[in-house]
Order: C-alpha cells, then structure tokens, then sequence
DNA sequence: AACTAATTAGTAATAACTCCTAAATAAGAG
DNA sequence: CTCTTATTTAGGAGTTATTACTAATTAGTT
C-alpha cells in the first residue's frame, strides 16, 4: 500500500469493503491508516473531536469493528484495553507495565503459525511481551 | 513443581509468598494450580460458590492479582476478557472465535524474546492466534 | 488467650463497551 | 439534478468486567 493516501483513494478503499465514505469515518481512517500505529478507541475518540467536535464514541467503536472485519486493522487487547493497529502485518508487541509504551517489534524468531493446528483456520495472532522499559528502570 | 498438592504444600505456598493461608485461597489455589488450566475471575467464582457459598467475587479477584503478582499464576486477554494460566511456562495459545475454545499450543517457533529489546527487562508474553477450530468449520 | 495487620464480604463506583432509536445523509436510480 | 432508500450517525440507556471502599472477621504471632 503506498505511503500517502488521497481523500480518493481513502474513499474507494472504504466502498470496496461496503461502507461508506462518510466524514467521521474519512477522518478516522486519516488518523489510523495514514501512519502504522496503536490507537485505543478513547484515544481516537479524543484525537477526532478536535476536528470534529460532534462525532461520538459509538461512531469510533462502530467504525473500528468494521475496518477490522474487512481486515484493514487489527486488534488486541493489552491490561484489558482494546488496542487498535494498522500495522496489518504479522508482528509482535513489547509493552512497559509502568509508563505503558507499546511498540512493534519483529517476529523473525516466531512468524509460523503452531504445528499442532492444521486443522485450525488460523487468521491472526500477536504476542505482547509485557516487561519494563529502559526508562523505567 | 509436584502434580499433587496436600494443603500444607498449599498453605507453605502462599505463606513462602506473603499471603495467609485463608480457606478461600486454599480453594482458588486447589482450583487453579492443582491442573494446568484456563480461567476467567467469573468462572472461578461460580466454581468456587458450589462448595463455598459465601465467597465474593472481589475476593476471588484479589486473590488472583496476588498470585499473579507471585508469578503462580499468569493473566492474558482474549476478546477483552482476562484469562488466567496456572501453566507458567512461555506458551502460546489458540483460540476460536466462534466456539470461544482456547488451548495452549507449544512455542518451538517463537520462545525467543525479541532481538531489539536487549534493555527492557522482558517478564512474560503470550501470544493468541485467533481463527476457527476444526469442529466450528 | 490476646493482639494486630491481613483478609473478607458486601456495596458502591468506574470504565469500556454494546444496544437502541430517531434524525441525517451517501450513493445510486431516474 | 432530484428523489429514494438503506446506511450511518449522535446521543442516551444499558451491560459487564473490574476496582474502590469499609466495617467486620480472622490467620498467624506473641
Ligand atoms: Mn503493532
Ligand atoms: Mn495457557
Ligand atoms: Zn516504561
Ligand atoms: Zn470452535
């Protein structure tokens, strides 16, 4: 996928999965596929309503579970808490539990799907390995 | 660790980590660590109600925070909702989204902590694949 | 047996998320 | 361009998992 996207390209994208290119969701698409990041609902939520004083928490939630159906996010969960990413590709995570910095990291060591699981249609998975950070200790 | 506990191994354990052998920890402990198992806080607690009517759902709730702060036991997310794992060792986990099956898988592939972290302090990780197991396609 | 800090049950509070509904609107048809 | 309709939206209500609080109880020590 190329690095910028157009008001064009975010808007056909968003029709060839079945929705349809609303405002809210041109603005939410913005903020989350534009750059490869972790976003939590909230944090959308509070980062949309500068530009967009009215859009609501339920706007955000619907729209985050239909890009991840079509597969244009994905999410997981860290200490409960529902994290988005737009970083499609198969990756792990390291997580601080003190300052809670989470962070990509690569998945040389790991990237093949468990052996005793043929019969298992795997779709996709992420570790987080949960530790401290250099600054917090 | 033994497979089978006697009540003074279990109560030396939680003493050996600053917890008092209450009845209620006896029997979260006899329930949790006396298999390799999943559960959730609620599971337990309905679990825990049959031969223990008065117990609270807090308490089942604190307990586990304790003997996970121990390292006795491990907590994950799946779907939002937390786990834990009385099997300690680094493993990766299965888990169908339509039935809700979740079962440990070996980590060959994958025990290795991540090459670019060599100042965090790594603790735990677990990864879920997420997918459809063999009954539920 | 007495003491005391840890633990408990119960209740209240919180946070994240889902459900519901009426009004607004994007996209396609004419 | 206008009309039509199914989708989407905002907002509020409801739900569920979890945490916070508190007064009474109790495990382990002296
Ligand atoms: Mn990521
Ligand atoms: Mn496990
Ligand atoms: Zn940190
Ligand atoms: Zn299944």
């Amino acid at each position: 996928m190329s690095e910028e996207w157009s008001d064009t390209e975010i808007s056909t994208l968003l029709n060839d999965n079945g929705m349809r290119a609303t405002p809210q969701r041109m603005a939410i698409c913005k903020e989350l596929l534009l750059k490869k990041c972790h976003r939590t609902p909230n944090e959308l939520h509070e980062e949309l309503c500068q530009r967009f004083p009215t859009i609501s928490p339920n706007t955000v939630y619907l729209t985050l579970s239909q890009l991840e159906s079509s597969g244009l996010i994905r999410r997981f969960y860290v200490d409960g808490q529902a994290i988005y990413d737009s970083n499609t590709a198969t990756h792990d995570h390291i997580y601080c539990r003190v300052c809670k910095l989470l962070l990509d990291v690569g998945t040389e060591n790991s990237i093949h799907t468990p052996k005793c699981t043929e019969e298992w249609s795997i779709e996709w998975g992420t570790r987080v390995w949960s530790g401290v950070c250099p600054k917090c200790h």
